[in-house]
DNA sequence: CTGTTAGCGCTTTCAC
DNA sequence: GTGAAAGCGCTAACAG
């Protein structure tokens, strides 16, 4: 036999108790014989029963789950940040769904119809590199279910946010390669359908600018997080007449890639060139020379996401509230841009 | 207004047709006016109509979800299972629940209930380093729901598996370093209620043994995947009157942090103590020395399972399928255990 | 304190 | 080809 599933119904026919009452008992209504209560526990012990959610759901129109929409899992910073938000949503007796979307949009849009479907609570997205159309998050908002973006945010979308300062961070990375003396100073720059690659480049273009440092286009070069081309890209400012003499990677996978290059060609980190990524991946200490980064509080990111969230989810959407947390990032040094930091 | 979920009740009212008829049209069912059809899709459209997963559940007591419970989530291993499994269950048309226990076994207690709630339609788990107990997973099995572990297995429960051959992996790790010169190797063992750690440890004995070199009880050292107390382990090593010479660690993240511990103390790697890993992490071939590992083929061992796993779900339980699939692993020779591995 | 009734959104006979 | 009615498992008034 294909199990039967325990409901409240057998339950009740065993006690002789109509399935209100065992459903009043099994809930912790306070009207309750404290020995009904006991029977029906015990019983429901005894029998594995488990409440079935999508009963409760279709009744209440809540699931008690938040989605969650990543664009990868592979570099440690969504990870992290899915533990964060995974801690506060137990917490506060929610499950999470996840669902990452490779990077590909027609990936994020499937996994956002399953997550409507799924009468999610609340949804915690950050985008791929590709989407530009909103329509499949905005159907959310106009359903009434809370969405909050992180890292990668859509600005069209007024809704809350948890961003780092990225500017700053990208300011402070850039000062910090200045002070040591770098003067040619070169960015791999993300993709600009994100703001995030915007946000960092500013960052990157003011700190070369309050130091009257000229800034030099063929020394920035955008790219879409694909690993192989690092290489590519890489080689080619190494190529260059005038080759920089450090780089500024828009994350740690991208600059770790590059420092493989550059040891490749045989040039000295931080001598001929110093690099400095961010993110502060769990990586970064390890390779070597270890990676100077700006470090960013991975898991607060992830708590502030779903707290925001929880916050929306009990507000009627009347009094809907699209406030952006920034966090603050912090400059990590090592090896990459100080040969010995003390 | 909270934002009301189109039904196919509004669908039917608007079109003047029985929400038997919108159904089917939505459904695909043969017995419907192609026109009807169009305009039901069309107005399903229009009106961001998402069919409700939970009344759907409750009618077919199937959710085509599938849950995954992994005990962590921070080195590359799981996440990339994980890529793979979704890989094969999306295109499968199933959804994944992933929930983490954090490598607490009540955590998986808890996780594993909320997928019984949610009445995933399998689970496929790799159990954490304190469970001991499987009550909360035959549970499933009695249910009818089917479960396939991989990796950290439970070996009294009779249900499909997928792990690698660590026995022949270590084994193979074990005589590399033995080949190499090495004549005093330890081994950082992992908990012995995995098996995992019980396959690698014979391995790494009878790899001993073939080459009659004595097994050196003060060498095996086991221990709980804490990572902070590879430090006190390694230095315990590094102190011993007749320090060992090589190092087989039970997984990489072990490896890389030993790696670290002698560095410090000044020794070289491989030359003054040899050091292999496994599983290949994406870290590995980054750090200094990269680090000579087993690899596993992550992303097949997700896929596997959940092909498994499938194929279960079709089944009748009473055809269900106790298969093991054991896939191979493969040494990757590199500077932790060569300077020069050509 | 407990039972009765209705209904959440959908699929699925069974009629027509 | 379409409609009417029943029911999945559960909660939530409303009675008593």
């Amino acid at each position: 036999m294909k199990g039967h599933q325990t409901t409240i119904v057998d339950l009740a026919k065993q006690l002789n108790f109509s399935k209100s009452t065992v459903s009043r008992a099994l809930t912790g209504h306070p009207n309750v014989n404290p020995e009904t209560r006991k029977a029906v526990l015990e019983l429901a012990e005894k029998l594995d029963y488990q409440r079935n959610m999508h009963a409760i759901s279709l009744i209440t129109s809540k699931s008690s789950t938040i989605g969650i929409i990543v664009p990868e899992f592979i570099s440690s910073y969504f990870p992290q940040v899915i533990l964060g938000a995974q801690e506060v949503a137990t917490q506060a007796g929610y499950n999470i769904i996840i669902s990452q979307s490779n990077e590909s949009y027609e990936t994020e849009v499937a996994n956002a119809k399953v997550m409507l479907a799924n009468q999610v609570d609340g949804l915690m997205v950050s985008i791929t590199k590709e989407t530009r159309n909103f329509d499949h998050l905005k159907v959310f908002v106009r359903k009434g279910i809370p969405i909050v973006f992180f890292n990668r945010v859509c600005d069209e979308m007024i809704v809350p946010k948890v961003v780092v300062d990225d500017y700053e961070g990208a300011f402070t990375a850039v000062e910090h390669l200045i002070q040591t003396g770098k003067k040619r100073i070169a960015h791999l720059a993300g993709p600009n359908s994100l703001s995030i690659s915007v946000r960092r480049l500013n960052g990157y273009l003011d700190a070369l600018r309050k130091h009257s440092l000229p800034v030099i286009e063929e020394l920035i070069i955008p790219y879409d997080f694909t690993p192989e081309k690092v290489n590519i890209y890489v080689n080619h400012l190494l190529n260059l007449k005038k080759r920089p003499d450090a780089i500024f990677a828009i994350n740690d996978p991208t600059a770790i890639e590059a420092i493989q290059v550059i040891k490749k060609r045989g040039l000295k980190i931080p001598e001929d060139i110093a690099v400095v990524g961010f993110s502060n991946d769990y990586v970064s200490s390890l390779i070597e020379p270890s990676l100077t980064t700006v470090s960013q509080p991975v898991q607060k990111i992830g708590q502030a996401a779903i707290e925001l969230l929880l916050d929306q989810i009990k507000r009627d959407v009347s009094e809907w509230k699209a406030v952006t947390r920034m966090l603050n990032t912090e400059l990590i040094i090592r090896n990459s841009t100080v040969s010995d930091p003390s």
